[in-house]
DNA sequence: TTGTATGCGTTATCAT
DNA sequence: ATGATAACGCATACAA
């Protein structure tokens, strides 16, 4: 039996080669103390001769063993906030030797069950979800013969399970709160047409302005741009009215940046502020005002709820604890332009 | 037997529901055609009570039979290019109803090993590599006996397996031979300790300067920046010579920015260019000549060669073809600032 | 110290 | 049309 062989070799062709039945094999190879010093070294170098590896299917197959993976769905992988989210995931659950199975909805709700179902079938031992749409009965661990799920970044709605959360609520009313004391009275909102996030965070807006007495004007809120240029075109319109806001606060980046570029083109000197962190932040010629949080440890976070529940599981101890809900705190960072404009 | 009973049914539970064997529980499960109308109508009426899923890692245990799942290993989720790839692997794979198991190396090649060795004691069937470190044996198919292995970003060194690159050096050319038709004698050239990617763009840099009879001054080329604070510092340092550098040509997007920075706290005229493209490019008030091309792209390619060289696996067919190397070609793009400064 | 029998869940094969 | 048997690779329980 050759290295380049193809078929992987079993414990069966490491014993045959070392002399040995497969069940001895196998506990050489697992340093069971119960073998003899001379056949654990014959058996290793056998192992080692052949390219052994322990088929991790077949032991996850036996009674009370797991898969040792995990399931990760977001809804967009090329959305910085989840592969950094991913990340958090990742380092956290290989810390325990185990893999992440990662799948992209692309928004897709019917993919989400579809995937659920899929990483359910693989036997994987919780799931983390970023969830996409409004129905989460598929989620719920009842459906799954009590896989464990962890939410990120949405609340569970109807199913028991634990999450993580942004305090999309505080960080916005911190932040507007901010302009309303820098003296601004009119103030837009804008921001993409998201479930959840943009309705906390409007939220959030609304509650600083009616703390400070203000009644926020209809026509400054719009929630319908995905993307940077109908964020400018929603920012420019609102610039065009006869009572142009003097701020804006933005729900996500596309809005802050589409913003940007309105108040660049007019050359106001509209204040920004918004919900989402970039990196550039200071070379884009404007102060900027902006909500930052870290994505890597709602992912982490998200991962330590989920081996919280897979250890509980194992350890068999009927009732188990609450849906527990965790809220990662904001932080409003102020950006000065690395060359102040100069007209 | 209750649907949150804990333990997932088997066929053996869903045949004895609906008075018939594992089997033909099987069998009716499957679409065989051999099983009576009324028989599946039962069976598949208890898998539904019962929440019955197919326990994929038994079957995959059966000969002949895959695990269904695609291994991805990158060097840090962070970084957008990754995830994209990333995003673009996911997206193919799962048009075939595959999975993709993740793992970050953090640029550790001792990670990597160990990641491959994990993998292949999962049963993937095939991996996707983004090369950590220089030596690649641990990456040869027949150690890992014949799973197929596909490189991107990196092309094999000693190991005779599919990769995916980018043209690195065409694209570095094309766009400083822009910066040289442009008047430029005297270019920076900025990067990161890479192993590939930065010796093949500055093979690019040397090669369209010596088209034009240039010789580069070595004082100008500097590749030990990972981040914009040293990138600015190193290009602030060529800014301060006696004959400082009338362009930067920069070998990754960090650098880029940190060029930026350099350039607009001097105030010079100083032209930037660089590799990697960037979504608000347009927005830091300067000229930029970007090379784009697309991670995405890279990742559905790397993962249709994988495919393919799954597939001829199960065909057996004895010979399997040369190692294949795609190389995906980038663009120059030219970006004018929203606002041209105005001193 | 080592080996045999057994079973995890599924399915190919052969019986009925 | 349905069922019994066996086997995939591994590891527990028990026997030698």
């Amino acid at each position: 039996v050759s290295l380049s062989e193809g078929a992987a070799p079993t414990l069966r062709d490491v014993g045959a080669r070392a002399g040995v039945s497969a069940m001895t094999a196998s506990r050489a190879l697992r340093g069971d103390p119960m073998v003899a010093p001379t056949t654990r070294k014959r058996v290793q170098a056998a192992a080692a001769a052949l390219g052994y590896r322990r088929n991790e299917l077949a032991r996850s197959l036996r009674v009370g063993s797991t898969s040792g993976m995990t399931g990760l769905i977001v809804p967009n992988l090329a959305n910085p906030f989840y592969s950094e989210l991913a990340l958090g995931v990742e380092t956290a659950v290989a810390r325990r030797g185990m893999k992440v199975v990662l799948s992209n909805t692309g928004g897709d709700p019917v993919k989400e069950l579809e995937i659920v179902d899929d990483l359910a079938a693989r036997r994987v031992d919780g799931i983390i979800v970023v969830p996409a749409g409004g129905d989460q009965s598929h989620l719920d661990p009842a459906r799954l013969h009590d896989t464990p799920v962890v939410l990120a970044a949405r609340p569970a709605d109807g199913v028991g399970v634990d999450c993580v959360l942004l305090d999309d609520f505080g960080g916005a009313r911190e932040a507007v709160a901010k302009l309303i004391d820098g003296g601004h009275r009119r103030i837009g909102f804008l921001g993409p047409p998201a479930a959840w996030t943009t309705p906390e965070r409007l939220r959030g807006f609304r509650s600083a302005s009616a703390s400070a007495g203000l009644v926020p004007d209809e026509q400054l809120v719009r929630c319908e741009q995905r993307d940077i240029t109908s964020a400018e075109h929603a920012a420019d319109r609102m610039l065009a009215l006869p009572q142009p806001p003097t701020a804006f606060f933005c729900s996500n980046s596309r809005n802050t940046l589409g913003a940007c570029r309105a108040v660049q083109r007019r050359g106001t000197d509209t204040a920004v502020s918004g919900f989402d962190d970039f990196e550039v932040a200071d070379m884009i010629g404007m102060s900027l005002r902006l909500v930052t949080y870290q994505p890597e440890a709602m992912g982490r976070q998200a991962a330590e709820l989920l081996l919280g529940r897979i250890d509980e599981a194992r350890g068999e101890g009927g009732e188990k604890a609450a849906a527990r809900r965790v809220t990662l705190q904001t932080a409003v960072r102020e950006y000065t332009p690395v060359l102040p404009r100069t007209p």
